[in-house]
DNA sequence: TGTGCGATTACG
DNA sequence: GTAATCGCACAC
């Protein structure tokens, strides 16, 4: 396994369609630190959303939930689903374009035993960040406590990773996007390795 | 103001 | 297979 390399994306990294993003995520890492303790997780499985998906958020156009969707790249938009999780997605594309990526997976890489503090019901390693409310729960990431919006932005960030190609995680067997296209789910796995980027800020 | 259902998870 | 559980979007 590839060690963080703690490289940070500029805002231009996220600020290009959606299906792009998502295929360039895998192998990435999302950090969260709560309390000085940090959580490392490489993404293994990620899916784009975008206004001609009628899956999507965003095919309504903007509403109050949505308005973030429409909005600049880098953010998160965080959504409560099913009464009980809540889903985490980085804002892409253009400003005025209803675009965003779901972190779907992500294979747990250090802290893990922060992470079961939180995931209770997880039993295994793999239990603990193989699905996109899972992953909110490991990292405490949902409604903001005071009613602020992006209070977790300095304390929840991605870094720079790569991927091989079809490679296999503790998390899935399977490694890639998929795109909605009229509620059916096209499943892409990543064949593209990934080019090095060059340090940002 | 009412209602149907969801970008899910966990358990039987 | 299905309960849990509530905010959102849209119908009325």
């Amino acid at each position: 396994m590839t060690d963080p390399l703690q490289i940070r994306f500029e805002r231009s990294f996220f600020a290009r369609p959606a299906t792009r993003v998502a295929r360039d995520l895998l192998g990435c890492y999302v950090h969260r630190r709560i309390k000085g303790k940090e959580m490392i997780g490489r993404i293994v499985e990620t899916e784009a959303y975008h206004q001609d998906d009628p899956a999507s958020h965003s095919y309504r156009g903007i509403t109050p939930r949505t308005e973030l969707m429409f909005g600049e790249a880098g953010y998160a938009y965080v959504y409560f689903t099913y009464g009980m999780h809540f889903c985490m997605n980085v804002v892409t594309g253009a400003i005025g374009t209803g675009e965003a990526v779901l972190f779907r997976a992500l294979e747990p890489v250090s802290g893990t035993s922060e992470m079961f503090i939180r995931r209770i019901k997880a039993k295994t390693e793999r239990d603990l960040l193989s699905g996109p409310a899972k992953i909110c729960q490991a990292f405490d990431v949902g409604k903001p406590k005071h009613g602020e919006d992006f209070v977790y932005a300095k304390n929840l960030y991605l870094t720079q990773g790569s991927l091989r190609s079809n490679e296999k995680t503790l998390t899935t067997t399977r490694v890639g996007i998929s795109v909605g296209i009229e509620k059916k789910w096209r499943f892409i796995i990543d064949g593209n390795p990934f080019v090095s980027k060059g340090r940002t800020s």
